[in-house]
DNA sequence: CGTCGGATTGAATGCTGTCAATTCCGGTGG
DNA sequence: CCACCGGAATTGACAGCATTCAATCCGACG
């Protein structure tokens, strides 16, 4: 189950592919080298446990590669995926010893950790950190509120395309663009993970996909592959106003 | 429709009920004297909108007394509350000029309100302040993702006993306690508005309501006020494992 | 080639939604 | 004081979407 992780080198942050969306995005050059100083790597194979809910968490850290989700679960089983970690998501929470939620790694995840003290203490001295994760986590507060709707209100065929639209922004966002036309999504989710993450079951999701694709709005590239024809068409398909950039 | 708001009296800080919990918990004197001199209050009637998703929003603010709600639409009128404000929240998003969400006042409401931009120089050099905002967006967060929980996972009678107690709790912490034994529960929601809330229709709401009465967990005085004659009772029917401590 | 986990498909059940009628309750005005 | 009004809430009957349970299919891997 759990591999050990093999030894990352520590990469220089200047070379890091996400500092632009990460949580030490508007840190100078000096607070950088301070960061460099206490920065460690974490890897985790896929489907390993990164951290379980009501456990003692002494690090956060920000996803580097790879992809994890948060989930809770009700007594008798029942399971919400409340998060979906991307690469430049920030993990863990300053000023909570033990955390709320269960991370696993969805694929091979690599993490760049600091100890959790260490970085309160950072926090203190460094406002453009503080700044950057305030605004981080208000963005991650409005697309939390998005996925109320979406768990909500919006049916099965909604929920999945709203999925795969979403996914489709991430992913383009991390190189600064916008999906349009024709494009295509990875999907590292299991049919029971994406269950979980939009409040359905596996067979509901499975169907709607089918749905999907007979429809022309997909095509099936395996089960873990999207082609989307028309990006647009399936935006059509949320049920939204306006698009939303929930995460 | 908006009746002219009441000019309301400058209190100071120092007599504010609700300092502990807002965002001005952890200022000192000094930094309370500078908020001071830059606050003002609004009041608004019961059913009142304070902003409509999609409209510039010049301030941010916390609520004093009574009780508002954030609500989204999807394009057929399908709507979810997001939110639910209470005393000691914080209203509005410093860095965004436009709502996201419309927000109501669901009684008559009053803020204690500062304009945007004058809030932001202020965090930016109000580290109290900064902080304990970034502490109570972290909590909205986790709140927000016990939300998501509930909309995925929960039965409907799950979701009217969950809100009980998270409103119960919510009233307990204002005046420093927990809720304990037999309680009184004030809810001043319609049942529509509580539908919107939980992801359900009034109808279901309404039949809820009626099955937790007759299975002895709640008497219902009048449509607006639940008392609970085992708090831990009603807990049970939650689902949740340990606890929780939504918003 | 066989196995195992994941994915798909099928049939039946059930919870919640929908539509509609009725009751309750608070407020108003005669 | 009481009759009336209108919005909110309750209740009923029925439909539908998603779940549940179960069988089959697919693909990766040993």
């Amino acid at each position: 189950m759990a591999a050990p992780a093999p030894p990352l080198a520590q990469q220089p942050c200047e070379n890091c592919s996400i500092r632009a969306h990460a949580v030490c995005a508007r840190c100078q050059d000096t607070q950088l080298a301070q960061l460099e100083s206490l920065k460690y790597c974490r890897s985790f194979d896929a489907g390993q446990v990164i951290v379980w809910a009501g456990e003692r968490m002494e690090f956060v850290g920000t996803v580097l590669s790879g992809m994890a989700d948060l989930t809770q679960q009700l007594v008798d089983g029942r399971r919400q995926m409340v998060g979906l970690l991307l690469p430049g998501d920030f993990v863990g929470r300053p000023g909570r010893a033990v955390a709320r939620y269960t991370i696993t790694a969805t694929t091979a995840t690599t993490l760049c950790c600091f100890k959790r003290d260490q970085f309160e203490d950072l926090l203190q001295e460094t406002p453009d950190l503080a700044g950057r994760l305030l605004a981080m986590t208000l963005d991650e507060l409005d697309a939390a509120r998005d996925w109320m709707m979406l768990l909500g209100r919006k049916s099965a065929r909604e929920r999945i395309a709203s999925l795969l639209v979403i996914l489709a922004r991430r992913e383009a966002a991390l190189i600064g663009q916008k999906p349009e036309g024709r494009i295509g999504i990875e999907l590292p989710l299991t049919r029971e993970a994406i269950a979980d993450r939009l409040g359905l079951t596996l067979e509901t999701v499975s169907r709607q996909f089918g749905a999907l694709k007979t429809d022309r709005l997909i095509v099936l590239e395996g089960a873990r592959r999207v082609v989307v024809p028309s990006f647009a068409a399936l935006v059509a398909e949320c049920g939204d106003d306006a698009e939303e950039a929930l995460a």
